[in-house]
DNA sequence: AATTTACCGAACCGTACGGTACGGTTCTGT
DNA sequence: ACAGAACCGTACCGTACGGTTCGGTAAATT
């Protein structure tokens, strides 16, 4: 049995993985027009293994945007002494990484998919919102904390900085992709994007 | 024959304005399970007319869309004289009615839509976000100009000054909503969001 | 070697839905 | 009053796709 790898309740094999990263180039290519024949087929593998192992066709879909959640959790930010300097270097660091994840094709795809198939129903549209925006928000948090335990940042909500950051880097870029706008970000665009939000931050939040 | 109103290159009789208003209210409530039954059935019109009136399931579409894009365009404000407190009510005003009709049930399910048959194929998320992004922006724009010219407010780009107005505007609240949290924000939310923000902008562009 | 397990490929089934055809009915204009 | 257009309701067709079944194959297990 090759190595397996646990997510959530359901563990892995190498080929499982494999699976869903064709699943998943697939699906940037053709996106909610995505069918288990066109997996199977991609992935070289029988639609009979895609059921037993997915369950279905909302399984499948569950599990490609859990697969891709779990490779994307990064190191959370420790609270060490923070300097004004790096307070923000931490910050331009943070948008500009976030600012690429959202802009790029795997971001928009799944939060296409989990949009359209939002609802009671299916779980897909939470999913993402828990490792997207909260996930985003659990990571930044610390940050915004160390930098007022610092003295250097000043507000009452946390929860409200952290939407406030949010507003102030993603701006409209989301919503104009998720759109199907031909928005392209070079880099210098996203880094002085980033640096612009941060200075902004900075000044309603900043003390001094 | 009935009264037509001009809509793009078409016309709309009466009936039809019905059967859009009535198709409308079906997608919020189904999303993107609408059906072309459906909608003859809940309309109590023939299948056979629909394709007559609008061509096929995506000419149906965009015109609900478009309908209801119509049915929007509201008054632009003036470049009249402003006072500073003129200008932060208008401010406010604008994001409040701004952020009432983002988080609406229509709006969420025309731009769950719009995302959902994004791409090259179809014009619906063109359409979306010429009359929402796009249009909220040339109704904003005089606003911030006519700030400028009196002196109150500090910006070189005025694209960029939306855009930023955008960000601490909505926030996340869009995607969240599109993502299918049940989020409610309560009249008094809306009201104190929308004061925050334009606090927030004045904070950031504003002269003095 | 025999058996079990896991898998592939392909054929197959059921259904939902987009789109069309058609007979009957109401509306409209002369 | 009458003709014709517009429309309703429904039956029907074709297809795409989710999901199932089955025969064949190779590797692993006993």
């Amino acid at each position: 049995m090759a190595q397996a790898v646990r997510l959530g309740d359901e563990e892995l094999t190498a080929r499982q993985q494999d699976v869903l990263d064709i699943a998943l180039s697939l699906l940037v290519e053709v996106g909610d027009k995505l069918t288990m024949t066109g997996v199977a087929r991609r992935a070289r593998c029988s639609k009979e293994s895609l059921y037993k192992w997915f369950g279905d066709r909302d399984g499948l879909l569950t599990a490609i945007v859990q697969w891709q959640a779990a490779k994307v959790r990064s190191v959370p930010v420790g609270p060490q002494r923070m300097s004004r300097e790096a307070l923000q270097s931490h910050l331009e660091q943070f948008a500009f990484d976030w600012l690429k994840v959202i802009s790029g094709d795997i971001s928009v795809a799944l939060n296409r998919l989990a949009i359209t198939h939002a609802g009671p129903l299916s779980n897909l549209g939470t999913t993402v919102l828990m490792n997207g925006r909260f996930a985003v928000g659990q990571r930044l948090k610390p940050l915004l904390k160390a930098g007022r335990g610092a003295g250097l940042l000043h507000f009452s909500d946390e929860e409200e900085a952290f939407r406030t950051f949010f507003g102030l880097v993603i701006k409209d870029v989301q919503i104009r992709l998720l759109l199907g706008e031909d928005l392209v970000l070079s880099e210098t665009d996203v880094v002085r994007d980033a640096k612009r939000a941060v200075e902004q931050f900075v000044t309603l939040y900043g003390v001094r």
